[in-house]
This record gives C-alpha cells, sequence and structure tokens, in this order.
DNA sequence: GAGATATCGGGACAAATGTCCTTTAGGATC
DNA sequence: GATCCTAAAGGACATTTGTCCCGATATCTC
C-alpha cells in the first residue's frame, strides 16, 4: 500500500556523494505537488522522506489512486524511458523530501552503471507485480474484503491516510467505504 | 488489449541466429497452458507468433486476465528478475509459438547487451504504464464505457476473444457484460 | 443417434454500489 | 464572531452489477 525501497534509497544517497552536482534534493510541503499530469517531465525523482500519492485524473473528473509512494520509491522513470507526457500527477501527502535526477543523467546511470541498472529494473517489475496482484483482487471481491486486505498489509491505514484516498485507491466512493466500514463493524456484535 | 512488440520480436530473432543453443523456440496448440500459476520459472519467453492469455485465479476460483500476450511481448521476466513464484498462468488462445530462454542466459543478456537490456527496461514499463491507464479507467467507469474503450481500440474484439474472456478481462461476471451489449445496441433504435 | 460439454442469451430477483443531500465538527481567515 | 473550507458520517433512493436459473445451439465422442 505505502511501498518502499530502501535498498535503492541507500544506494542513491551513495551515488549522490559523489556526483552532487546531477542529484539534488528538494522538500516538498504536505499537500503541494510535485509531479502534474500530462506534462513532459525532465526528471526522475526518489522520494527520501515522507510520502506521496501518485494519482491519475480522468476526463469525467474522477481521480485514481495508483499508489502511496514511501521512502526509496522512484516516479518519472516510465516517463524519462518512454519520453511521454506523465499520466499522472504526484502530490505530497505529509512533508516529503526528494531526491531529482535529471533525465539525461539518469539514463546515462542506467547506461554506465549495472548496478543502478537492475535497481531499477527491479523496481519497474516490482510495480508491474504489484499492480497485477491489486487488481486482480480488486476486481475479483467486494468492497469489503478489499479494505479488509489493506488493513492487513497496513494497520494503520486509518489514522495515516484521509478516508477519500483509501476510497479513490479502491476506485469506490467514499460513501461505499463509509458503508461497509460501519457495517463491518456492527458485525462483531 | 492484444499487446504486441515488434521490435523486441525483431531483435531476439536477431540474437538466436548467433545464439541458437541459448534460445529454442516451441509450439503451443490452442488451449494448452504454457506457464502455471505459482510455480517456480525456468525460462522467459517471447510470443513469437499467435495469442496468449495472461491470467490469473483468485482463491474464491474466479479468473481475472492481466493481458493478452501477441506478438514480441515477453513473459516471465518479472519472475526472472525477483525470483518469485509465477503470480500468473499463461495458455494458449490460438495456436502460439514462443522463443524459450533459460533464465541464467536472459540475465546474462540483460548484464551484456545494452541494446537487449533497454528493450526489456522499455517493454516492462510499458506494462505499469498500460495497467495504470487501463484499471484507472476500469475502476472510475461503468462497464458499458470500458466495453466501448476495447471496441475502439480493438474493434475486432467480439470475433476473436471468448466472451468469457472478455469479462474477465473487465473484471465482470459475462451476465453483466451481456446485458451491456444487448442494451447498448437497443439504445441505437 | 444419445450423451457429454462449451458458448451464448437472457429472465427474475438479490445484493452491492453510486448519487444526492443533510448534518456535524474543526481549523483557517478576515 | 461570521464565514468559508474540508473531513467525516450517514439516510433515502436509484442504478448497476451479481447470482441463480433455464433454454438454445454447436461440437465432439462413443
Amino acid at each position: 500500500m505505502i511501498r518502499t525501497n530502501t535498498a535503492l534509497l541507500d544506494y542513491i544517497s551513495g551515488i549522490r556523494r559523489d556526483n552532487r552536482e546531477a542529484i539534488s534534493c528538494y522538500n516538498f510541503p504536505e499537500g503541494t505537488r510535485i509531479v502534474e499530469q500530462q506534462k513532459r517531465l525532465s526528471f526522475v525523482y526518489i522520494v527520501k522522506k515522507g510520502v506521496a500519492k501518485c494519482f491519475l485524473t480522468e476526463e469525467n473528473g474522477k481521480d485514481f489512486i495508483q499508489e502511496f509512494f514511501g521512502e526509496g520509491e522512484v516516479f518519472g522513470e516510465i516517463e524519462a524511458l518512454n519520453d511521454k507526457l506523465s499520466f499522472c500527477a504526484v502530490t505530497a501527502l505529509t512533508d516529503t523530501e526528494v531526491y531529482q535526477i535529471p533525465r539525461t543523467d539518469f539514463l546515462k546511470l542506467l547506461d554506465e552503471d549495472k548496478v543502478f541498472n537492475r535497481f531499477i529494473m527491479n523496481a519497474i517489475a516490482g510495480k508491474v507485480r504489484y499492480k497485477a496482484l491489486r487488481h486482480a483482487h480488486n476486481q475479483l471481491h467486494a468492497i469489503e474484503e478489499n479494505v479488509q486486505r489493506l488493513q492487513k498489509q497496513f494497520p494503520r491505514l486509518l489514522e495515516v491516510i484521509p478516508k477519500k484516498d483509501i476510497a479513490n485507491y479502491l476506485g469506490v466512493t467514499l460513501r461505499s467505504l463509509n458503508r461497509v466500514l460501519s457495517e463491518s463493524g456492527k458485525e462483531k456484535f
């Protein structure tokens, strides 16, 4: 649910010690936007601290949350590779620090640093696997089971993430989420 | 919907001319199973000819179709990278020929052949992007709009793919799919 | 030809989910 | 204090989707 990749974070921190001019670090206060949807991206980002949400707004105004990015998660790498416009926006859910790598430097690193290459390859592969399992579950189960799965993965869910975001992550309305939460509570009595 | 990657297919065909011992080619008749779910995979596959379906069976017995693989699509690469069990099964929807690359040769190619590395990186990145857009749309629109989107992407849809598979791809029941198909037909009169 | 089996189509009803609307509460701003 | 946001909670109702049927049709097998 909140994805992390501490091995990648450690590695990029190490690279940065030798390469300070290429990799910069920025702070985004809670609620601010890090990446816009449908823009050309010049950078690849890696979360150093905090949690960001990555989401897509459809033409009907509804949002769908792709992932919550925690420490070490990379974003912008898909766009750097395929040279298309960003298909998601990213905003800081808490105060968030990110490493920012210019696209050309990122591609050069991929090409010249085999360890980095493998880290990124694994990160992207992880996204495929995660999405595959998540969406299969979401499509084949009722909201209640999907919520329970999230709570199991991440018990502090309701304390940390606004309910509207949880609903948007599950692809349901806030009303429906509230309903299953209160009803599954009742059943215990 | 039916994904293809002819550039990768051409490239792998070229590699195979110099490397015939590593990359073999097999034929799978319609309906046969190429990969099992929850198994350790020893190979990475690239579709040479035909269409295969990649799907996941949940513990409640329901299937969810992840992708239809057409020419040049690669599968098994996620498992080769992360060394986990397969999370999907793959069966031949039509008679299907595949190139089969032993896992160790695949990883060696990734490491030693920068062009191949980039092809695979782009292929996996493409899967992330495709899934992100697809699932956002599916979660935020009604079945009818989702079917229309598929028909627009792939007009011969209903002639080529069994309805049950289309329903499983959309994560809905066959009954619901039939309903929206017959009702959206009626509205035109 | 009789008996399996698979795909397709759809009726009737049940259950899940969405839409719309009202209320409450707290924080921010002027 | 008045006003404006935003998040949360939930009632009432409409719509969508699923479940459980039954029947038709085609193919394959013995």
